[in-house]
RNA sequence: GCGCUCGUAGCUCAGUUGGAUAGAGUGUUGGCCUCCGAAGCCAAAGGUCGUGGGUUCGACUCCCGCCGAGCGCGCCA
């Protein structure tokens, strides 16, 4: 419908333009746009405001002389000069009708397109250290990556979702070293916990599980295992501390049973998110493993790529990446002096591999905290030889939690966390995943964790499965009354008083909205969309009857209702969030 | 100090990329079930869009200064 205004738009300018009555090129787009008040037709242009000043004329007298060159069009009504010299558009109403028919036909493929069709997109979400169970604040990261998936695969996309799991750094040796302190503690040993250890529970869990499967293969005495070891805070460097007690685990139990200690923790816990994430309606494709990078030699590739493309140079004993060639504030280290890469090496090597699996486009989503990374990645592709641009970043802010009124810090060290299994647990599965994406994701934000568990039925989500359930129990009553309903014998154009134009339109404009949010990776305005589009059934809903004596009437709108119903449903699909047929 | 993301109704947030009288939810105050689900609808009240300039037919939106919030600036990951 929009094409078709533009075309008309395009041809009366041109008609104009010969007939000498503009200058000749003036070149603007046409904006076309959804009117927001019924009174100002259905859609509107800006063409004579944005012409008026080149074009030498007063806009509305430019936009009466537009008008008189438009063609007729069935599809177009009436044509109105509005304003500062807005034109607005009334759509007929048999064509707008037809929508109905378009969303019933088309099921749940209606709102979605071929925009992508051929291109590879990967999206990498979530990605948090295995240390730990998710916590409420991975939430947001994994519900908008979801959304987000599923809106490029709606529109067309090939989308593969991926999590970077972080199995080699240090973060994983303290992870693997607290999990054996705490076997040892099983075997009978007493032990200081190290401050900076993993303090959660479940680090005791996985030590239980050790020690029922191995016995006391691992026992070292606790004397041995703190031998020589820093002291730790207040006294000493927690951070010495930690490191002094992995290498004395190291020490002790040899390379290859530290790795048995160390997968099995790592195992565990990747275990336990991707159940998490399952449960939370978020399933990937592929968990691509840190360490394999290293062990199939891609970080030496990507570092002697660098080098050769002449982008490395030595400097105190380090091997230095030239990303201030590509505007990044510092040139930055790949292998440090003591001969161990970098994980910003890692991270080279990594995003160099996803290119080379032939993706077109790669999203990654990471947490506002990570943002200062960003152009040195960049900048490690461009010297790599790819287009830069082809990796994008969305940030996600984090959610600040507020519990007792009070703000509340989480940390995953000290175990002083909720999980994002507790919120589910507490909230549900739907208000939950719809609470995340409902805020545009640069947004900071305010979770209430109170106002979420205790009054979860404000949860504007309910709003929407409401209407869907009111519009299922509609067809149950026809059902119960012994109704035939066919949408067949309906006639659309009697759907004619405010509400039902209103909510026409409001359907029409799904499959825009749907590649709006696509393309700028914004999924709450399909939220914002779906809102809409349930409080306009609600007031029809209460302004008028559905089940009335006139057949033709009644079939008509509940053709319409059938079709709000399956717009919710493609709508909350996206979303994750379900469309139940009784509340 | 530099950089990134922000600042809109009492509170939580939208604002279709520069358009018409700045909108929802929540909270407050009224009204609506003899009727398909009141988890709903209708109405009222609530604003110097942080602030001061600039750009133009037109600015919440773009540019600059200032104020304030969060985050980031390592041979950590």
């Amino acid at each position: 419908m929009k094409q078709i205004i533009n075309d008309l738009l395009a041809q009366a300018l041109r008609e104009l333009e010969q007939s000498s009555q503009i200058p000749p090129r003036l070149g603007v787009d046409i904006q076309v746009t959804p009117s927001k008040d019924p009174g100002q037709g259905d859609f509107a242009s800006n063409v004579a405001l944005v012409l008026a000043k080149p074009a030498g004329m007063p806009p509305r007298e430019l936009a009466a002389a537009i008008v008189g060159r438009l063609a007729a069009c069935d599809s177009i009504d009436r044509v109105e000069i509005a304003g500062p010299g807005f034109i607005n558009f009334f759509v007929a109403s048999a064509l707008s009708q037809s929508v109905i028919n378009r969303i019933l036909e088309q099921g749940d493929r209606f709102g979605g397109s071929a925009q992508g069709a051929g291109v590879k997109v990967q999206v990498e979400f979530v990605s948090a250290n295995p240390t730990g169970p998710l916590h409420v604040g991975h939430g947001r990261g994994a519900a908008y990556g979801a959304t987000l998936a599923n809106l490029l695969a709606f529109v067309g996309y090939e989308v593969q979702k991926e999590y970077y799991v972080n199995d080699a750094g240090r973060q994983m040796h303290i992870l693997g070293t607290s999990t054996w302190l705490r076997y040892l503690e099983l075997c009978g040993e007493t032990i200081d916990f190290p401050s900076n250890g993993y303090q959660g529970d479940y680090v005791w869990d996985i030590a239980a599980t050790l020690h029922r499967e191995q016995g006391e293969r691992f026992r070292k005495p606790a004397a041995q295992a703190f031998a020589d070891v820093c002291a730790d805070f207040p006294q000493g460097d927690k951070e010495r501390h930690v490191d002094d007690l992995i290498a004395n685990a190291h020490g002790l139990l040899g390379e290859d049973e530290y790795r048995v200690v160390f997968d099995l923790a790592l195992d565990t816990l990747v275990d336990v998110i991707r159940n998490d994430l399952h449960a939370f309606g978020v399933d990937f494709d592929c968990w691509f493993s840190e360490r394999s990078l290293g062990d199939e030699g891609l970080i030496e590739q990507a570092i002697t790529r660098l080098q050769d493309n002449g982008y490395v140079y030595e400097e105190g004993g380090a091997l230095w990446f030239r990303s201030t060639d590509f505007g990044d504030e510092k040139d930055r280290v790949v292998r440090r002096d003591n001969g161990q890469t970098t994980y910003f090496a890692s991270d080279i090597a990594y995003h160099m591999n996803k290119f080379e699996r032939g993706f077109d486009k790669v999203i990654n989503i990471w947490g506002a905290d990570h943002h200062g990374y960003i152009p040195r990645v960049k900048a490690s592709l461009s010297a790599l030889g790819y287009v830069a641009d082809n990796l994008e970043v969305q940030l996600v802010q984090f959610a600040n939690l507020f519990e007792n009124g009070e703000k509340i810090a989480m940390s995953t060290r000290s175990g002083e966390f909720v999980t994002l299994r507790q919120l589910r647990e507490d909230v549900g599965l739907d208000a939950a995943r719809f609470f995340y994406v409902m805020r545009k994701a640069e947004q900071h934000m305010d979770f209430d964790l109170d106002l979420a568990r205790e009054q979860s039925s404000d949860n504007p989500v309910y709003y929407l499965q409401y209407a869907h359930a009111r519009i299922c129990s509609v067809r149950r009553q026809c059902a119960e009354k012994g109704i035939e309903v066919s949408t067949q014998t309906a006639n659309l154009l009697r759907l004619d008083n405010e509400h039902e134009q209103a909510l026409i339109k409001q359907l029409s404009l799904f499959p825009e909205r749907v590649e709006s949010a696509a393309n700028r990776r914004e999924p709450h305005l399909v939220v914002n969309y779906l809102r809409e589009l349930a409080n306009h059934f609600h007031s029809w809903y209460n302004a008028h009857q559905f089940i009335v004596g006139d057949t033709e009437l009644r079939d008509a709108r509940i053709a319409l209702a059938a079709a709000v119903a399956q717009v919710l449903r493609n709508g909350l699909n996206l979303m994750g969030v379900s469309a139940p047929e009784k509340m």
